[in-house]
RNA sequence: GUCCCCAUCGUCUAACCGGUUAGGAUACCACUCUUUCAAGGUGGUGACACGGGUUCAAAUCCCGUUGGGGACACCA
């Protein structure tokens, strides 16, 4: 309703780097508002500067966003094969008297911004080359100087308004004439994202905060160009711990690094969403569905966002706790492979076997390689017993309590969870014992660890013919390390 | 050095255009459950940066201070 013309959006990531989460929240964004208006959602890909893009960051990227659900309706377009595109508007501005030729090298210019720098002066352009007379241009001209296109800033005054900040003014005596094209005949972005969102009709520029300062220059070329700006939608930036701007020295930024430490795409679409935006309720834990539902633009905070990784791990256990046993299985399959701890005819054949051990496990996993990190003695031998558990529960008489809960487990053929709880405390009471007494260094002896699931439940699980084998072999542990003692004191 | 943006618990945030014991989530702590660790349940600690206005009434509106962040490239 709100909007006549048909909502075009758009994603500009560049593939200099990985698919970063504030870029990925920035198309998340995007993307909600296009679905939320039956918009589209064009994705263009920022590679003017050819010496920093790579194919592997515009795999990353593309991955990244199809991880997260996020589809595009139109793209991906490459501003590196727009190129005559630009040359034609820079042009038309050229041609219009409001931009000049500037034969300044990017070293001098450099060592001017260094200058102004050192002794505390505005470092704005110097108009140097605006005042060449035509006998210096056409020197320059013969001396073959490559040359960069200068927009000329006109006086005044240059605001907009914005749907996150409201109105933002800023002087043009702040700006100054930047370059639009480079002397190798590229746009700069600055052209390049206005000359695209015209012609891609893009009708809301949505991105980050950081662009503020950059949005006064654009629409100083849309007014040049004669053309009516999009809507702008300055976005909160996403900060690291230390509240500085989330980049690489923060660690995890990319969207793909967290895919591979076993976040689930949609915890972190529901987090990246809440990230400075909130639908107005008390509702966290949403789903697409519900997010697109209280969508909107103006819901959007100002202030910037502190990435809080132990909420996404929060959000994402819940979000794998939502998930059956048998999707979970399949999930951690792949980590079960590498590990080489089982292979695909184990897969088949034992699967109520592996059902079981996840729907054990699901409840304490945050993400999914925890899974691997608590299953191991589900499938591997017990080579060591945790230390500290030695000390505690190992004691004199435990090789006698276990041996005699050996003999009873032996005769067992039922090896239900109840059924050996019952066996348990029975013995526990006859030999006058605490019963944790005997679950303790059975839990030490069949995990080598002092904690983690039930028991009872863990035994069964790993069934009869293992456990008794465990159990002997920790007898004759106890037995060695006893005797060490005993003769150390002798 | 210049300009711009921002300001509620440690963190993410709510409190529609001024009236709330300032709400929720996470994290933390306690209790509970219990064979351990988690999970779960219950409870708790914890915030309107400061100073001026405007108003009967300000977290909310205005101004200033302070603080934080961002941008000042032939990068995007």
């Amino acid at each position: 309703m709100e909007n006549l013309e048909k909502v075009r959006v758009r994603i500009a990531p560049s593939p200099t780097g990985l698919l970063h989460v504030g870029t990925a929240r920035a198309a998340l964004y995007n993307w909600l508002f296009a679905r939320k208006n039956n918009g589209k959602f064009i994705l263009r890909i920022e590679d003017t500067d050819i010496v920093r893009s790579s194919k592997e960051m515009l795999t990353s990227i593309l991955d990244g966003l199809s991880w997260l659900g996020i589809d595009w309706d139109e793209g991906p377009f490459f501003q590196s094969e727009r190129l005559e595109i630009y040359k034609k508007y820079a042009d038309k501005i050229y041609e219009g008297g409001k931009a000049y030729y500037c034969y300044c090298t990017p070293e001098e210019l450099a060592e001017r911004r260094e200058r102004a720098k050192r002794e505390k002066r505005d470092l704005k352009y110097d108009r140097n080359c605006l005042g060449l007379s035509e006998e210096e241009k056409m020197k320059l001209e013969d001396e073959k100087r490559p040359k960069a296109l200068r927009f000329l800033v006109p006086e005044g005054e240059t605001s907009f308004q914005d749907i996150i900040h409201g109105q933002v003014k800023k002087s043009n005596e702040e700006i100054e004439d930047f370059i639009i094209m480079k002397s190798d005949g590229t746009p700069t972005y600055n052209l390049a994202v206005v000359v695209d969102d015209f012609k891609m009709g893009i009708t809301h520029t949505i991105r980050g905060d950081d662009h503020i300062p950059n949005t006064p220059k654009q629409v100083l070329l849309y007014k040049a160009l004669n053309l009516t700006p999009p809507k702008f939608a300055h976005l909160p930036l996403i900060l690291g711990e230390d509240k500085s701007k989330l980049s690489k020295r923060h660690g995890a930024i990319s969207v793909t690094q967290y895919r591979d430490e076993g976040f689930l795409p949609e915890a972190l679409f529901n987090f990246l969403v809440l990230l400075g935006w909130s639908p107005g309720d008390d509702r966290e834990i949403m789903s697409k569905e519900e997010i697109l539902k209280s969508f909107s633009l103006e819901r959007i905070s100002k202030t910037a966002a502190v990435f809080d990784v132990e909420k996404l791990e929060w959000m994402n256990g819940v979000y794998i706790n939502k998930l059956s046993d048998e999707k979970l299985l399949d999930m951690v399959t792949p980590s079960l492979l590498e590990k080489g701890w089982v292979d695909r005819d184990f897969l088949e054949k034992k699967r109520e076997f592996l059902v079981s051990i996840v729907s054990l496990l699901k409840k304490r996993m945050r993400r999914l390689n925890d899974f691997v990190r608590y299953s191991s003695y589900f499938f591997n031998d017990v080579e060591e017993y945790e230390n500290k558990g030695v000390k505690k529960h190992f004691k004199e008489d435990t090789p006698d309590h276990i041996k005699a809960l050996k003999k009873r487990l032996e005769k067992q053929d039922d090896f239900s969870q109840e059924n050996l709880e019952s066996i348990f405390r029975d013995l526990a009471e006859e030999l006058d014992i605490k019963p944790s007494r005997l679950i303790h260094p059975v839990r030490l002896a069949v995990t080598g660890e002092t904690v983690g699931p039930g028991l009872f439940e863990i035994l069964e699980i790993i069934g009869k013919n293992c456990v008794i084998k465990r159990l002997t072999k920790t007898i004759e542990y106890i037995k060695l390390i006893n005797n060490e003692k005993n003769g150390a004191i002798v």
